[in-house]
DNA sequence: GCCCTCTTGTTCGAT
DNA sequence: ACAAGAGGGC
């Protein structure tokens, strides 16, 4: 196996790297992916290291996939053994083994955004603070903050005590982390912040993992934060073969906690560290990375280099202002339609945006002319309320102490146990310092209850115990089908019958078949396993493997991906970059990076584009296009509208996407519908919006022009020659 | 204990 | 624009 072929001498090198420290700064698509593969299994296959004696740590576990698919196709052998994954998922591995030494059990349970603010709420109100003057977000984000930097509530609370708001999110901070112990819970900053206390308190643990991990790597090293660093450096202390990869300009997490100088103090850490550049661009065109280069420059803080590459020149970039959201949509549609008349697939196409809100005009262009999509992110299939209540009951019945996921579903479905009991079983529990679930077997001497609520409490408590004696006999699946018929949450949904309990049901379906996958590829994973996956899983994990479908995420998601043809849209100030980045020069020179990230996904066309009325919270407002923009040199940029010289959006001649060409579209789909089929009162289905009744009918020229009420969505207006619907003959 | 209405914040990004 | 949560009435 010759690991070096199609290498450029950099990356050789790099490969090749004997033992020691080496810092490999990877400019945007210059192979590092490449590069970290091969090196695993140079190291694997020449110079005979067992796979289990690699850990390398990925930023998402689909990167973490592939590259251990990848590594695989290289050998031929089972790298089962290679611990790959994120931060989060390595130090759950490590924690479920052995987190008992630092007091926990562990089983414990992993709180996730939404289980924090429940849990801040309860500690604002618990001290009795004023909850406008204490948002639990920006609580969270100081404590997170606070958490990374290993500052404890205490030292926090007297570096801050003539304060009365500091001092008191100090308290907050305090009773947060009490609170979370008593849960038997941890948040993510937990998860590596108590793995580096579990290192520490325990010098065997520390000892075994760092003998076993005789080479360590950490790809997107820019942004990590401290902890995510003191643990790798703990790691890697008794082999120092550490090896990193990064590249400062594109660090793009600043806000949680990230922090370059780990890339740029990293020689200092780790005396003898090699450092490779690889400055050769494989991805993009000349003309897109020159655009990107031209960016990235303008930017103060970093370390000079400029990518290059032997790719053809490729097209020049374009740069489009359109009038408003739609039109901006409407134009991206237009030349997806365009360019797959020249033979490019949909899965070719990204969009790219600033935020998440900006999908949705997109979406619904997407679906009016039949372009298949996908979103990652954005409306997520976990955080639906079923999903989530079917994971609290799980969470309950793996860490019975976590009170936060008993209140979630102790009356759901409702079994008539409403605030008033769940109050005095709190205050009961709280002053006997126990969990909720631990008082209900002393439900006799809990003072006020009625003879009614404690019958309901009690069936509540043997259903829970008998749901923790199954689980250790049954399958992930099987058991989760028990749980969800056994708590009779399938029984009140299909008793409602509404269209809205039918797609709850749906989505619990699809939750099962979540479970099933996970057995089929973790035969011997428990529910700890399996409740652990889905709560680490990125929102590009969890977005599913569409064929063939345009992707729309934001550049945050977008990191570590490629796409032939890129649009990156909403270009306007205040946006891109964002408001709150325009008053702070560091904030703007991470959104610049962003920018860069954006950019660097292109690898053949790229158009840039901007609307000049952006509707933000329900309010429209005129917008001036990004000073990113003007950071092109003209030669680089073209515009399919724009006359020759103009670059102010002033000049830009707004083109009119008016419903002709909209519908003129062709994107494949013929509506099968006739006009003299359809009428008020006919019952359709929709491709994307399920059923529905059309409410009114309107010609127009050859076409029609129906306002139908969807079940699920509601009103929409649409052109039958386009629609994707078909008609649902009567019952 | 449950349901309805009104208010509020949400959207910068995410493990 | 819209959803979630608070608060009041039954």
């Amino acid at each position: 196996m010759d690991y070096l072929k199609g290498l450029n001498d950099r990356q050789k090198e790099a490969v090749l790297h004997g033992e020691g420290p080496l810092l490999i700064l990877a400019g945007a698509g210059s192979g590092k992916t490449r590069v970290l593969t091969h090196r695993i299994a140079y190291l694997i296959e020449e110079r005979g290291i067992f796979p289990g004696n690699i850990l390398a740590i990925t930023f998402t576990n689909k990167a973490a996939n592939e590259m251990k698919e990848r590594v695989a196709h290289l050998l031929d052998d089972n790298v089962e053994d290679i611990w790959m994954g994120t931060f989060h998922s390595v130090c759950v591995r490590i924690l479920r083994r052995d987190i008992d030494k630092i007091g926990y059990e562990r089983s414990f349970s992993i709180y996730d955004r939404d289980d924090q603010i429940t849990l801040m709420k309860e500690c604002i109100k618990e001290l009795n603070l004023n909850k406008d003057m204490f948002n639990e977000r920006s609580l969270l984000n100081v404590i997170s903050s606070l958490k990374d930097k290993m500052t404890p509530p205490d030292s926090y609370i007297n570096q801050n005590y003539g304060d009365y708001y500091y001092r008191n999110v100090g308290e907050l901070y305090a009773l947060y982390e009490k609170k979370l112990k008593q849960n038997n819970a941890l948040d993510f900053d937990d998860l590596i912040i108590k793995t580096i206390e579990l290192f520490n308190k325990s010098p065997q643990v520390l000892d075994y993992y760092q003998k076993k991990f005789k080479y360590i790597f950490v790809d997107e090293f820019q942004d990590t934060n401290k902890s995510q660093y003191e643990l790798v450096r703990l790691l890697s202390q008794w082999y120092k073969n550490l090896c990193v990869v990064g590249d400062d300009d594109q660090s793009i997490y600043g806000w949680r906690g990230a922090d370059i100088t780990n890339i740029l103090n990293f020689e200092k850490d780790f005396p003898n560290t090699k450092i490779i550049k690889l400055e050769q661009n494989y991805r993009s065109t000349k003309n897109i990375l020159e655009v990107a280069n031209h960016v990235i420059k303008n930017n103060y803080d970093r370390k000079d280099k400029r990518l290059w590459t032997e790719n053809e020149k490729g097209q020049k970039v374009v740069v489009e202002g359109l009038s408003d959201s739609d039109e901006e949509a409407y134009f991206v549609v237009n030349k997806i339609g365009e360019l797959m008349k020249e033979g490019y697939k949909p899965s070719d196409f990204a969009v790219l945006y600033r935020t998440n809100a900006q999908s949705r005009s997109f979406e619904e262009a997407f679906i009016k002319n039949n372009i298949p999509y996908k979103i990652v992110g954005g409306l997520r299939f976990y955080d639906r309320k079923e999903i989530k209540d079917i994971i609290a009951y799980l969470k309950l019945i793996q860490n019975p102490v976590d009170d936060i996921s008993l209140k979630r579903i102790i009356n759901v479905p409702r079994r008539g146990i409403g605030n008033a009991t769940l109050e005095k079983l709190e205050e009961y529990a709280r002053e006997d310092g126990e969990s909720i679930y631990s008082v209900l077997f002393n439900i006799d001497e809990i003072p006020g209850l009625s003879a009614r609520a404690k019958n309901s409490l009690m069936k509540f408590m043997n259903m829970i115990n008998k749901f923790i004696a199954m689980k250790e006999v049954m399958g992930v699946r099987d058991f989760i089908e028990e749980v969800i018929y056994g708590v009779g949450y399938i029984k009140e949904l299909e008793e409602d019958g509404s269209l809205e309990a039918r797609t709850r049901l749906d989505n619990i379906k699809e939750f099962l078949s979540v479970a099933v996958d996970f057995e089929m590829r973790n035969p011997d994973g428990s529910l700890e396993d399996f409740l652990a996956n889905i709560s680490l899983l990125s929102d590009i994990d969890k977005t599913e493997d569409v064929d063939n479908s345009v992707t729309l995420l934001t550049v945050h998601s977008a990191k570590g991906l490629e796409f032939p043809v890129v649009f990156l849209v909403g270009m306007e100030e205040g946006l891109f970059p964002i408001s709150r980045a325009l008053e702070s020069e560091s904030e703007l020179e991470e959104e610049r990076r962003l920018c860069y990230v954006a950019i660097t996904r292109a690898e053949k066309l790229l158009y840039i584009t901007y609307a000049k009325l952006r509707t933000i919270y329900g309010s429209t407002n005129y917008t001036l296009p990004s000073r990113f923009i003007k950071e092109i040199p003209q030669d680089l940029v073209t515009s399919s509208v724009n006359r020759k010289g103009t670059n102010s959006g002033q000049l830009i001649r707004v083109i009119d996407y008016s419903s002709r060409e909209r519908s003129g579209l062709e994107t494949g789909y013929k509506s099968s519908v006739d006009n003299s089929e359809i009428k008020v009162g006919s019952k359709v289905n929709h491709k994307k919006w399920g059923l529905g009744t059309v409410v009114q009918t309107k010609d127009r020229d050859q076409d029609m022009e129906l306002v139908i009420a969807f079940d699920k969505v509601g009103l929409k207006r649409l052109l039958l020659s386009i629609a994707p619907i078909e008609i649902v003959k009567g019952e």
